[in-house]
DNA sequence: GTCGCCTGTTACCGACTGTTACGCATTGTT
DNA sequence: AACAATGCGTAACAGTCGGTAACAGGCGAC
């Protein structure tokens, strides 16, 4: 069906070590970098397969039937669910070591699409598998309750974000929150590239991709960001973080300061 | 500290198995209903013990070291989380059956504060027993996770709700929501007592509690809803569905019809 | 009883965001 | 080479929602 993509089944696994190690923000918790990568170390005794995927490939689809989640080891994936009408929204924006398919387990069915934006490589995770070793692995249970917990852990602060904050804010936010992540798996965490649309990412924020734009431009005039097109580099880290936490205040500053 | 409240060892459970079983929304997965429950009753040999609160007490407070999560057996529940400057904003508001907590285990801390509405009875349920078990009971593990992975779903669904719909679909999709939950647990599901104040329930919903009670007005007045303070009778179902899904032809239409 | 406090309702105004439209650059196709 | 398709930036306009304020009702303290 879906499935073009290459299986390379082996044994043991080769979740890739070379994220660097030092979490540049002190103030995350070592199991929010990559929850991924604790759950492969811990699965050494049964087959992993990995599955390959070129840009646009799907991972899963929404409503496809459950039986493994998936630990992104390389490349980007981002998560999406459809409306009835055909609207789409963006769920999630994944880099390696993140988790994917964990919300299938309650119905046994994938909520949302998930469709590579960039060669990937993923770990396929057999769910039964899990249970059985879980058995008599209580830190790999312990270690998936983690990835759940953190899981929405996220969500909830993307929620509060999303109810709370205007439009520059969520899109500072936004900008923040994949620096801190690109940061803290050993991209850099001042130029990022972003690989989703204005309007994949506006319709992950809540807002329209005009929107987003006219908030990258003003970050740009502001000084805070420089913008080409989906390479962005951050210039001013505590000056986003005003734009969070203080939106009004910020815009004025900066405005001023430009003046 | 702040646990005033009677604690209530026992050997076994007794889990109040009187909600009426007939799932009044035939689409809704049994695992939603009550995924507490199906977990209490998984754990049959070890002593949980009872807590009971009265109106204002605290279940957990957000920071507070994580050791069980808790199964809520009878009463009403709000969470919430309090940012750096203050603002309190409602993150969810629970029923016999629901689980408390589970955010805590990545970090070790609970993630937000969890307060009784009204007199409650909860079961605490020890993490470590919980995994501890976990390796004679698969079934107990598997409960476990489709608890998680419900929180997960439900969570995106509200937010997709809060990016996607306008100030009355979000209420309309809020009232919906509860109506289902009352429901499936025995509850009336058209006479909605609410236990939250406009200002909780605008704060869960990204809304000002103005706007929330327009929106309620506005509903009554198109024949929708009745209200009465907290006593909300729901009138017109397919009414409020179409709020959801096209809020501005429900509007328009209603004001027809009531011209 | 009266006062103060909290919750809730309603009105008015202003700010922000969505809508629409247009222009431009890049990419890939014919 | 010309063309269409896509992504992106900008501007004018309109609609929605938040801020402020005034008012009503319930409730407890005094």
């Amino acid at each position: 069906m879906h499935m073009e993509s290459a299986i390379s089944p082996r044994r043991g696994i080769a979740f890739n070590p070379c994220w660097s190690g030092k979490a540049r923000n002190a103030t995350q918790a070592p199991t929010d970098a990559a929850p991924g990568s604790n759950i492969a170390r811990l699965i050494t005794d049964f087959p992993i397969t990995h599955r390959r995927l070129k840009m646009g490939d799907f991972l899963f689809r929404a409503g496809g039937e459950f039986s493994s989640f998936y630990v992104l080891n390389a490349g980007f994936i981002r998560t999406f669910s459809v409306s009835e009408d055909g609207q789409e929204r963006t769920v999630g924006f994944h880099l390696r070591g993140d988790i994917l398919g964990l919300e299938a387990i309650a119905t046994g069915t994938y909520g949302c699409d998930a469709v590579a934006l960039d060669v990937c490589d993923v770990l396929a995770i057999p769910y039964d598998t899990v249970i059985e070793h879980g058995s008599r692995n209580p830190d790999l249970v312990r270690e998936i309750h983690r990835a759940f917990s953190a899981e929405i852990r996220s969500d909830r602060d993307l929620m509060l974000n999303l109810s709370n904050l205007p439009a520059d804010g969520r899109v500072a936010a936004f900008l923040l929150e994949l620096s801190q992540r690109f940061g803290s798996r050993g991209f850099s965490a001042t130029e990022l590239q972003l690989r989703l649309t204005r309007q994949e990412i506006g319709s992950m924020l809540g807002l329209k991709l005009e929107t987003v734009s006219r908030a990258f431009s003003r970050f740009a005039k502001l000084g805070l960001i420089s913008v080409d097109l989906r390479q962005i580099v951050l210039r001013d880290i505590d000056g986003l973080r005003e734009m969070v936490d203080h939106p009004l205040e910020a815009e004025l500053r900066g405005a001023l300061r430009a003046a």
